[in-house]
DNA sequence: CTGGAATAACGGTCAGACCATTAGCCACAA
DNA sequence: TTGTGGCTAATGGTCTGACCGTTATTCCAG
């Protein structure tokens, strides 16, 4: 066997034959990452663009839609419209994740463990920095689940955004941002979620207004328990669930 | 004023116009997500969509490079090719983590922040449940990483992979994806990489090696040490740095 | 049984056309 | 002066029909 198949295998390279869209849609994220182009600004229009890459407008759309789909670029249709270069919002990330999670093999259980990770992980940084201003924001979030839960109308999107709430005390959007993401997923699959609802009623309430007095008296450890036994519960709801898709 | 403009203001609901294509998007994503199409079903042609839609195949195609650009569906050309559903991999959601930061306000500091607290807080389901071939993978990835270094060819790219294979031994492929993603806007600032990539050299490989002795000792204490001390000092060096994209 | 040519199915791209939406301008009237 | 309505040009959205390159399959010749 002296052929070129074993000796030189690494002598050829893969070639690949790129979209001539995808080529475009590369030459504009580079300009975006290497800040040429911010948020806000306006690309030339698609005419335009089909003389300068020297393609036709079809190709220029495509690519158009997949920097859409990115949450790249927003396209806004009328005279002096066009491409203007935005900032993807979170809730395309959580987007993201949801797809991802709908179609691989991430388990509901998977999910609740990493959260669990980040919630927990968080608290020394809420502690050390979360102010008077957001403090009287989360109580006054956990009033608005006791009120919601003396009328029945007790919903999952109050607990996530009392999450969300707790991670915004770290004053790190980058923080904000993953837990926001991670409560996207966690409401898509309905069925969990009216699933898991009524067990994390008023139980769940109390203990959200008991880390947010422990997140008051600047006490680490007794938030670090609370949330884990908040989210311990939830784990235990949700453990051995189906992906989402099922 | 006894006109429409006051009395009658909320009688008018505002029109919508969605695209034709984003129609289509939200027909097959909601099939994909309801689980009428699985990973590996294969969409009818074009051609055929076209018809069954009623519309052009440019507005087919439109909706098939938002469905790609979402990681949905994968497209192979040729004879029994088309869109196949694929589940979306993880690069892509890092890629969404990467255009985030280069237009965001998110800074390397509030990156590796949360870089911190995930890869802490993964320590003690690593310790728990890493198998001796994790171990053993660990180990050779130090190796490696140690005769680069001889040959000065020292990478982020390794460090990354190293990181990536702590996460790993959660077994929990949501926490390998967010390590993953974490990885990808770090990597992307060229500038940063040169800058760090010295300085966590040698010293950097025997931390890495540190955290292997204490993970084999099942000692999480060691690790969380170990870890965090590796951590800090990444952060010191990006400390303050301006986003990617300046 | 093997290698290669023909074929058909399919996505990728192009050119040109028409429609709908929108911002800006301007004239006219209150 | 103000504001109302119409005109116009810029721009994205969609359609039609065509041609090309890639690829799996089939089948024939050696």
């Amino acid at each position: 066997m002296s052929d070129a198949t074993d000796t030189g295998a690494d002598l050829f390279k893969r070639v690949s034959v790129e979209r001539v869209s995808q080529v475009i849609v590369d030459q504009i994220k580079l300009l975006v990452r290497e800040g040429k182009l911010s948020t806000g600004d306006r690309l030339p229009s698609e005419r335009d663009l089909c003389q300068r890459f020297g393609v036709s407008r079809v190709t220029v759309r495509e690519a158009l839609r997949v920097l859409e789909a990115s949450g790249l670029i927003e396209i806004r249709v009328g005279a002096r419209g066009g491409a203007f270069v935005s900032s993807p919002t979170r809730e395309r990330l959580g987007e993201g994740l949801a797809d991802l999670m709908s179609l691989s093999s991430l388990t509901p259980a998977h999910i609740t463990e990493a959260r669990t990770i980040i919630e927990v992980g968080i608290l020394p940084f809420v502690v050390e920095r979360a102010t008077e201003a957001d403090i009287a924001s989360l109580r006054r979030m956990v009033e608005e689940g006791r009120e919601a839960l003396d009328r029945n109308a007790y919903t999952m999107n109050l607990s996530a955004a009392f999450h969300v709430g707790v991670s915004v005390c770290t004053h790190n959007p980058a923080i904000e941002t993953l837990v926001q993401s991670f409560h996207g997923p966690m409401l898509l699959s309905l069925r969990q979620a009216q699933l898991v609802a009524p067990a994390m009623g008023r139980r769940g309430t109390d203990e959200h207004a008991a880390l947010v007095d422990a997140i008051g008296a600047r006490d680490t450890e007794a938030a670090i328990k609370v949330m884990t036994t908040h989210l311990d519960r939830t784990a235990g709801l949700v453990r051995d669930m189906p992906p989402a898709g099922a």
